[in-house]
DNA sequence: TACAACTATTCAATCGATTGATTAATTTTG
DNA sequence: CAAAATTAATCAATCGATTGAATAGTTGTA
């Protein structure tokens, strides 16, 4: 028997279009059809079309810091927690591109300013988590003295960089992360490229 | 006297309404008002609202790619090269972070297709470049071996997340990207971040 | 030089279509 | 029956685009 629940309906086609379409892109009356609901049940569940927006924003955003806070408190050593965090952190916006665009593109428009809050918010949060651990390995001698901010602006932003640009651009000729089978290799490759990069970043130089 | 550029000022306001509000947010009636055009001059000079968008992304791409090209064909070590390309292209990007934006903006979104294009083979053609000068600093050993594709995200990504974020996320606490002043030292800061970690990245280790 | 012919620019008015939202009526459910 | 869920129909507002006409500037011709 099927379990008739527009409001789920309704929250994962809204989630699709505006993945595909963008916020303004997308009307209420393709929610409506695609998610086989009346109209006036959008506007029942969430008031809004943005009501719905925030719905999937809020859905999907929590729970994405706890994550890292529980890594951060673990028992190991700084280089562990930081290799350990960007693992989570990569894998987490790879395995749904679509909805990082999403969030990116509600983040350079102005726009919209409750929804802009909220996904600043959460960046920030993740931010500071980072920041915390390389911040330690510096006092503690076991990184190198970097410009910390910039640095996770280069984490973020190669993750972010993988996650957003066209398959053909950034990952070579065959590979294509709308596939599920090379989805798994770029995530693999990202993260060891990460992985590597930090290291011998971070790591202290013994020979001077 | 003022000499009156119906066609330059519709471009002006458009280019501006679009960073702040997007494609889509945009109406062509606002950019007809903020112009002080009447609304049939844009289709009168550009054929439609798409045609003002592709005007103003064809000039501000066209001549980023030459710049690039001339660097690599210089008299120079590998590094050097790769130094100066990174310099250069943050800077563009960085003295025009709303253009920025609204080019990753559209890139994030597969509509427009006919722009989608454009802005891709733009990034494409820059992508090649700095492939190629990395590719022959290793063959020629004054390179560590690297993932060069993942690289090249980190560093074009570092570029992006720097310009894209919220002031308050990536500079700390004091730095506004929005404030003149500030924008110069931003740069600065990014350019020697970048400089640093790929010279300590692809510096090969001796002490092995 | 002078008048006609033509082209480019600008305008107010309006087109049909679509937008997000709401109404009131109906059906389903407990 | 009463409350919750769902519907079709409709709202005013705005969308991008187009119309036909008016104006300004240039060119051709004699």
């Amino acid at each position: 028997m099927e379990k008739a629940d527009k409001k789920a309906d309704i929250l994962e086609a809204a989630e699709r279009l505006f993945t595909e379409l963008g916020y303004e892109g997308t009307s209420t009356r393709q929610i409506a059809k695609e998610s086989g609901a009346n109209m006036s049940m959008i506007n029942y569940y969430f008031g809004s079309k943005e009501g719905v927006f925030m719905e999937i924003m809020s859905k999907r955003i929590f729970g994405f810091n706890e994550q890292l806070l529980s890594i951060s408190q673990d028992k190991l050593s700084h280089m562990e927690k930081l290799l350990k965090v960007v693992e989570n952190y990569a894998t987490r916006i790879l395995c749904n591109p679509g909805l990082h665009k999403m969030m990116h593109r509600e983040l350079t428009l102005s726009q919209r300013p409750e929804m802009f809050l909220k996904v600043k918010n959460s960046m920030a949060n993740n931010l500071v988590v980072i920041e915390k651990i390389i911040d330690e390995g510096i006092d503690e001698g076991s990184f190198r003295p970097v410009d910390v901010r910039m640095l996770i602006a280069t984490v973020m932003g190669t993750i972010s960089n993988v996650a957003i640009s066209p398959a053909k651009i950034t990952y070579g000729t065959t590979l294509d992360i709308n596939i599920e089978e090379d989805k798994a290799l770029i995530i693999e490759r990202l993260i060891a490229h990460l992985k590597d990069l930090l290291t011998v970043y971070l790591t202290p130089n013994n020979d001077k």
